[in-house]
DNA sequence: TTCACGCTGTGAATTCTTTAACAACTCCTA
DNA sequence: TAGGAGTTGTTAAAGAATTCACAGCGTGAA
């Protein structure tokens, strides 16, 4: 068995395989069980080239005249996005955002679950949130390693963050998913997706401005 | 007055400009009053040349020997960023994340100011929440208009994602920043982003995986 | 069984983004 | 006042990502 292709597929890819297997998901329910590459694009905002393209790399066909097969590609999607025994996440930082990622995350995916919080104010800890147990910041360590979490969501205040994060990768960590608006400083095998909702609002901004007239 | 250089500036450019924004901030009260490009990349986690790249994007030049003055920069990138009378955003859906969007955003620039909430459920309107006044989704369209907002979060449930896009669009919002995971239609002068924490989940988990060994 | 249609798979072309490289210049030192 | 160190501004090259375009094929219709 092959398993992974070997050459890195980019990020780029890696994205909107995501998004094709969200929207298979949907039509896997509805229709009938093939799609055309300008269908799926269509509802990915994409292009058809681009679809048949992203396919082409993680290795699947299709047949002409009938499309892809719905369900064998979400099966192969699977393989690439999904770890066999799924992947364990930490949040940190049990503030209003972080209470709201909680619930916002939990139970999406079975193979990627968030089992614990962590958060410095006793106040908080030893209890569940959201049905998530919430534990003091001090036993993060132990618990990162013993319950083999590899991925952490950052939603803690700015002064805190890089410590936390110098934390989480002495723990082991191996990805984050940064909500603190600071670039957060990692060793080279750690991977940060930074989601900065102030950068993309000025962003939007920008060009809402651009498009129309100048309010 | 020229104003805004006349080619748009690209997408990534204006997120970077955002950043230095804020790092610049940081810089303007502690040390010199000048940065080297190499300094702000480091800061950024990007490169001397991408920053010089940039600022020269944006018709802002240097002195060399003494590098790039703060204050002048920011003041630079605040013309290219802000409105003059600024913008204004409302945002839409006010479940747990929508709170926690209220409260992260709220004040955080003077130029982008969230000036109303609105939900559906009536047990949230009528009242401040996070500070912030929440009305009926009906009333939105009037609200929008009259207060000439231009920019929308959009955090409801995916089943009313679309019809309220299509009100906000209809009412004149001219960019959406969207947190329902479910790709939304929108007329092409109307922007949007998409902050799709599940998305940024995946890719993570996968990266995560594909660089150290094979949990 | 044959034909025509419309799709896939993919090399080539294009476009967009980042990095390299270096001439020109400013300041500091002596 | 002249020289050296180190930075900017910018052109050219490299590298990524996307789109084009078309050969080849499978299906359904005749």
């Amino acid at each position: 068995m092959k398993g992974q292709p070997a050459r890195a597929i980019s990020e780029r890819t890696i994205e909107r395989l995501s998004l094709y297997r969200r929207l298979l998901a949907k039509l896997a329910r509805q229709q009938s069980p093939h799609v055309y590459s300008h269908t799926l694009a269509s509802l990915a905002h994409g292009t058809p080239a681009q679809v048949r393209r992203d396919l082409m790399l993680i290795g699947f066909s299709g047949s002409p005249a009938r499309g892809y097969n719905i369900q064998d590609l979400i099966d192969r999607i699977d393989l690439i996005l999904d770890s066999p025994d799924g992947q364990r996440i930490a949040l940190v930082g049990v503030g209003n955002l972080g209470r709201a990622l909680l619930a916002y995350i939990a139970g999406q995916r079975s193979k990627l679950a968030i089992v614990a919080a962590f958060d410095r104010d006793p106040a908080k800890t030893g209890r569940l949130i959201n049905g998530i147990p919430c534990h003091s910041i001090l036993d993060m360590p132990d618990f990162i390693r013993s319950r083999k979490i590899t991925l952490a969501v950052l939603a803690v205040p700015q002064d805190a963050a890089q410590s936390v994060v110098d934390t989480l990768v002495a723990s082991g960590i191996r990805a984050i998913l940064n909500f603190v608006p600071v670039p957060i400083r990692v060793p080279r095998h750690v991977h940060v997706d930074d989601l900065d909702m102030m950068m993309s609002l000025e962003k939007l901004a920008y060009f809402a401005r651009q498009a129309g007239n100048g309010d």
